[in-house]
Parts: structure tokens; sequence; C-alpha cells
DNA sequence: AGCCAACGTTGGCACTTCCAACGATATGGA
DNA sequence: TCCATATCGTTGGAAGTGCCAACGTTGGCT
């Protein structure tokens, strides 16, 4: 027992293929749960930026979410046919959409939440919770370290 | 600064989220070093999987690598034209083709392998020696604990 | 006025991962 | 022996993602 289904030695043991598998599984499992509701990881990103910085423009939410411009206008197409966002022009910038949360967006947010916190659950089962603590802060300071744009 | 560039709150904290940013940073810096050598990860994979379990079929190197029958060609077409590997059919299976790595692959490997272990210095670089123990071990296992089929 | 920058939108490119189908070959019963 | 089934390498392409260019519109600056 000293093979990872017959993955060769010198990959196994890469801290940079450990944390790209742990992230494969990780999106697995979240972009699952997210399917349980119709939903993507963009949808929730932009349902979250919105909520949280309230009324904004789509450049504005996409530069907090890292989405795209051209993206963005599908995902906010998605989210305002569902009524969970709504986009106005903006009267005092005509350039601009003015993009909001409803109120049926932010029950949805809540529910996206739930299966979220599921989907974390299911991830880091195999750690308790001292161990958890210690992963998030180790990923954090990597990511962090790692954070800056990369042109 | 109670900002990760903006990035809102809900998306900052998840577990998940933290991986995937590792995994992006490690990756990008994987793929650049490995750019250094005009090579890319299938390479390296299939280099290291040739290397340690000797001649092998193409199917047989792809079920250990993880990559899929039609990308296998590509990457040992690849391979093949730098004399780093060799495809030669098999004789008791003519269905068959063994590949084989050359003395010039496992100088190319071992090349490679030093240019990896600088990119996984460049990404554990915030932590320390033990920290980057307790990081391998709880990815470790994670990646255990996700490992199997996904169907 | 003129110039430059930012906006939303469209369209498309590049890359990765995956799957389907094919002809050739092997294997295991009936 | 014959037939069904499976595996092999190979080709071609689908689907998803992230990214970029260009356009017309609008705003800000001098």
């Amino acid at each position: 027992m000293d093979n990872d289904e017959g993955t060769p030695r010198r990959l196994r043991a890469l801290p940079s293929r450990l944390t790209n598998q742990a992230a494969l599984a990780a999106n697995r499992i979240v972009d699952r749960a997210l399917a349980e509701a119709g939903v993507r990881r963009y949808h929730y990103a932009l349902l979250a930026a919105s909520e949280e910085y309230g009324p904004s423009s789509q450049a504005a939410l996409g530069r907090r979410t890292g989405i795209d411009r051209s993206d963005m206008v599908a995902t906010v197409n998605d989210l305002a046919a569902r009524r969970l966002l709504k986009r106005a022009p903006d009267p005092e910038d005509r350039r601009r959409n003015i993009v909001s949360i409803t109120a049926e967006g932010r029950r949805e947010l809540t529910h996206l939440d739930g299966l979220l916190a599921a989907a974390q659950e299911e991830f880091l089962a195999p750690l308790g919770a001292a161990d958890r603590r210690i992963l998030t802060d180790l990923l954090t300071r990597l990511a962090d370290h790692h954070g800056g744009r990369h042109d």
C-alpha cells in the first residue's frame, strides 16, 4: 500500500499536486452542491458581491469577483431572468447598469449558503476542528502571499 | 485592511476557495517552471510514469497518470519527437504500443525534477519546514479521502 | 472643442477535459 | 470453429472555462 492508485512516486509527494488534487475535489463537491439549486459558482459569487456591496455597476462587481466583463453579462442575464438580481440603467452615469440584489435573491443566497456549508463539511470531512483551523491558516498564508496580479 | 482585494466576505473564508486559490498559484508556478524546458504537466507526468513503471502500453500509462487515451497520443508524439520516449509495437499484442523512456529522457526527467523542486520552493515560500509538513499531511488526508472514482 | 477613459455588449479564440466512433486485434465461451 | 465482447491506438469533435478585441455610447478633462 505505497500507491495512490498507481500514481508515479515523483508526482504523489508534490505539494503543488496535493493542493491541486484537493482543489479538484473541493470544486467537484461545491459545483455539485450549487447544481442542486441550478446555479454555478459565478452566480453565487455575483449574488454574494451584490449583497455585500449593495447596488453596483457590472464593471465594479466584476472587479470584486474577478469575473470578466463579458462573462458578467451572461451571469447577470441569468440571475435577472430569475428575479434574483435586477438590472437598471444608472441615471447619473448612462454608461452604467446598476445591479442590485432582490429580496428573492437574498433568500436564494441564504439557501445557497446552506448548500455551500454542507459542501465544506463534506470536503473537510476527514479533518477535525483543530486541523481545519490549521489548514485554513496555512492556505490563507499561501493565498495571501501569491495573491497579487500575475502579469 | 479587512479586504482580500475586495473579494466578498462569504467567499473569502471558504476552505474550498482557499484551496482553489492556492492550487491556482501552484499551477501557475509549476507551469511556468516546466515551460522553461518547453514542457507541460502531461509531459512530466508521462516521463515520470514511464521511468517508474518501465515499458508500458499507452493505455496503461494513461491509467497511471489519469491522462485520457486520446490525449496520450499527442503527448507521446511530442516526447517521441524529442527522443525522450520511444514507441514501438508490442509483438505479443499487436493492439498495443510499448512506450519506454530513453537515456535522454531520464536526463531530461532529472532536469525537470530540479525545476519542479524550485517551483515547490517558490510555492511554499511563506511556510517554514514544520508548516510544510503539516500542510502536506493535511492535504494528503484530504486527497486520499476524496481520491476514489467519481461516477 | 477635442481627446482619452470607462461602460456594456458581442463575438470569438485558446485551452483543457472528456466522450464517441472506428478499424484492428485479442479473448472467452458456445 | 464461430461469435460476442473487450481492449488497443487513433481521430475528431463537443463542452466548459478564461481571456481578449472591438464596437458604439457616454463621461471627464483640459
